[in-house]
DNA sequence: TTTCCTGCAAATAATTTGCAGAACT
DNA sequence: AGTTCTGCAAATTATTTGCAGGAAA
């Protein structure tokens, strides 16, 4: 019984089931590589590499920045993350299972997630008049964020 | 006749017209800045500062690339040009007064200029649910031009 | 002449790459 | 053992900045 739920458990890891994805490649599976894995499935979309090297360095300090960029690399090629360039600064990272577009606000810097839909009728329109599929994983929408409209107009 | 005719277009002509723009706000003319109007009016939009200097330097050789940097710099606060980050590589500079969205082909890394109204609904839905005010200037959406999306599937 | 502008060199920021040794399989 | 990965340093790319001399008002 503890023995299935185990099992149970490491299957349904999406750590170790990325890592499989790796080994099936015929990538390595390093310290790095699972340490990168786990910043990234267990916090918050929006990280930068440097951001995610810093984490990963509390518990590994010999991992290097530009591994980090080397395992996202991978990571995209693998289809298991993307990441965006939200105007200035460097580019975020995120699960591509968490595909959305971002709103990011001009004036105060803070990227919202857009909700699911809000593109559809763009996406439509791009294609049928334009042939233009549209790829949201890779979306930054610039303007200016409800917040900062209303302290504007103060 | 020919006086007035003269007189006319030296007030019609953009150039001049942003010269004016710089001396009210106290700013020089030079003829780095000169020339680089004459570039942006006189050629297509998305044009990278690399890019402008290079033309200008057919001219006048020892204007810098910093130099060029600095008077767009100028240039968009005083609201004449706006400047994109289409993904990867350099930002692309244009005139204000041609605003318009870009599709930004992730394939083939051509950029379509998105035509008017595209964007409307979107603009509108963001404003009304997400009280979030989309700037059309600052705007590239990625994805697959028609061309590739042809060629992908042979 | 006073202030702004510019060229040049050097600094920054984000990312990429070469290489020799360490680690996975 | 045979590749692949990694740390480190150095190269790249895009842009910014300090400074001292040169130009516009």
């Amino acid at each position: 019984m503890v023995r299935l739920a185990e099992a149970a458990a490491v299957v349904s890891d999406p750590v170790e089931e990325v890592l499989e994805l790796f080994r099936a490649h015929g990538d390595r599976i390093t310290t790095s590589r699972r340490l990168l894995l786990r910043c990234l499935f267990g916090s918050a979309a929006h990280r930068t590499a440097e951001d995610l090297t810093a984490e990963i360095q509390g518990l590994a300090p010999d991992v290097h920045l530009s591994t980090t960029y080397r395992n996202l690399e991978e990571l995209e090629r693998l289809g298991v993350v993307v990441h965006v360039h939200l105007g200035h600064g460097p580019a975020v990272y995120h699960l591509a299972s968490e595909t959305h577009g971002h709103l990011v606000c001009e004036a105060c810097g803070t990227v919202a997630e857009a909700p699911e839909g809000l593109f559809d009728v763009l996406a439509r329109d791009a294609r049928r008049h334009h042939g233009f599929t549209i790829d949201q994983r890779h979306f930054a929408v610039f303007g200016v964020c409800g917040n900062c409209d209303v302290a504007a107009s103060l």
